[in-house]
RNA sequence: UCCUCUGUAGCUCAAUCGGUAGAGCGAGUGGCUGUUAACCACUAGGUUGGGGGUUCAAGUCCCUCCGGGGGAGCCA
């Protein structure tokens, strides 16, 4: 007898195979039961045949609470019936536990009451197939990275500054003498990284003390920053459309399953096509204007003016060139004009805004300088940020991708909050 | 901090003009050989978020506090 996966149940067709897993449902009928089955991999129906069973044992499983662990043996069956394509016939069940009575039926529920109890809402279809998406998407943005050359260098989750001064941030007591910062972005030390190795990329956590409470924000978030050395503007914006590239073809390869579950419509995925359509910051303004929105020239968007952008095509939009005044302070002028930068934004479609920012990192010594100055951050605290363009200097430029964005942008579900196991978010952190 | 919606059974929701609190799911008991959120019958389950007010009468109207959702601000 074989332990088999569901998920690749089909390879032990008219075989004998043992599950271990938990009991997602139960139906009953007079002489049958229908139990759905899942283990992680997949979930598969097993029908017992009251026959085939002591009969009081037979009853006992008809009571089985949701989520009881099972160990169940069977014959696999072909059967069109079956949405998987197979089902189990069973020849032996073994109770692990009986569950206490479940709280989460298979139904629709509140957030107020799903939240709490995400440690088990982790098991619903929808969560894990979010959750599978989700690791899939960082699979295939580190063999992008990597079959690119570049080289995972992790970055510091204690930072002794704030990277760019202005942000709030989560403050700890790192020892008696100093207080530490989470970090909100490893370019900083990407930067230095790739004088190192050439091209770089980390990949962590990220936190950011907003107050933000909306369907695009989480507290605690995870970030790609891949950095690279003797790379302009044009290099940035093109391995960005790659990754993301690689990320949607992936997603549609190898996650039909669980785009199935989630009922995303995969033909806006498939219509993703490069090149990106591109615009200027100064052009976005002037669409934005011609539809009569209400816009200021030279602030930043929101995220209704992001949608309206993003919404005229398939792919992606990319953007660039913003104002330096509302980028960070180490954004490379634009050699045409300096009021602006060297930057660039992918805002996706369908409203999910904002999923790559990135740019031409500044490389002059003296610029920089002028730049910490100038937005009154601590000098001591950035030399050795200097110190990276008096030792070689040389232009190079990033980006970041939000993981939790891109996850709900390719199921296309509405909150970020799903796209991670246990999201932390303003006022809640348990569990 | 502000705007907006919301709070009724374990869960998801209903309750007309202010007139005795209702259903489905879940739980319990029984039935059924192909169920797909199975179905059928029966049973239990309520301080309508808390406090105050108006009224003969409040889930419903008013005030207030608390909780929750969405958004703005904020957010490379």
């Amino acid at each position: 007898m074989k332990d088999a996966r569901i998920e690749d149940i089909g390879k032990y067709e008219g075989l004998e195979v043992t599950l271990k897993g938990w009991l997602y449902n139960l139906r009953s009928k007079g002489k049958l039961h229908f139990l759905q089955v899942r283990d992680g991999s997949g979930i598969i129906q097993a029908v017992m045949f009251k026959p085939n069973f002591d009969p009081e044992f037979f009853k006992e499983v008809k009571k089985l609470p949701q989520e009881s662990s099972i160990i169940v043996t069977g014959k696999v069956k072909k059967d069109k019936r079956s949405a998987l394509g197979y089902e189990l016939d069973v020849t032996g069940l073994e109770i692990i536990q009986k569950s206490d009575q479940y709280p989460i039926q298979p139904k629709e529920h509140s957030v107020e009451f799903l939240l709490p109890r995400r440690h088990l809402w982790i098991r619903s279809r929808m969560q894990w197939a979010i959750l599978r998406i989700r690791a899939e998407i960082i699979r295939a943005i580190r063999d992008y990275l990597d079959d690119s050359g570049f080289l995972l260098v992790d970055t510091p989750i204690f930072t002794p500054a704030a990277c760019e001064g202005t942000t709030t941030l989560f403050e700890t007591q790192y020892d008696s003498h100093h207080k530490a910062y989470l970090t909100q972005s490893g370019q900083l030390y990407n930067e230095a990284t790739i004088m190192a190795f050439g091209k770089t990329y980390c990949f962590g956590p990220t936190f950011r003390a907003e107050k933000s409470k909306t369907r695009r924000h989480l507290r605690e978030f995870w970030m790609v920053e891949p950095e690279m050395a003797y790379a302009h503007l044009e290099d940035v914006i093109r391995y960005s459309e790659g990754m993301i590239m690689a990320i949607v073809e992936r997603v549609l390869d190898r996650k039909k399953v669980e785009l199935e579950i989630l009922e995303r419509d995969v033909s806006k995925l498939e219509a993703i096509q490069t090149p990106f359509p591109r615009m200027s910051y100064q052009d976005a303004v002037k669409i934005l204007h011609e539809k009569g929105v209400d816009f200021k020239d030279g602030g930043d968007f929101g995220s209704e003016d992001e949608t309206i952008l993003s919404s005229m095509n398939h792919s992606p939009l990319v953007v660039h060139r913003f104002p330096s005044a509302i980028k960070a302070f180490y954004m490379e002028p634009d050699p045409e004009d300096d009021t602006y930068c060297l930057s660039v934004d992918f805002l996706v479609p369908e409203g999910y805004g904002e999923v790559i920012g990135g740019g031409e990192r500044m490389s002059d010594p003296d610029l920089l300088l002028q730049r910490v100055r100038e937005h009154n951050l601590p000098e001591d605290a950035f030399q050795w940020y200097i110190d990276l363009r008096r030792y070689g200097s040389v232009p190079h430029g990033g980006f970041g991708l939000g993981i939790e964005r891109t996850v709900a942008w390719m199921c296309g579900i509405e909150h970020i909050r799903e796209t991670i196991a246990f999201p932390r978010m303003l006022y809640k952190i348990y569990p």
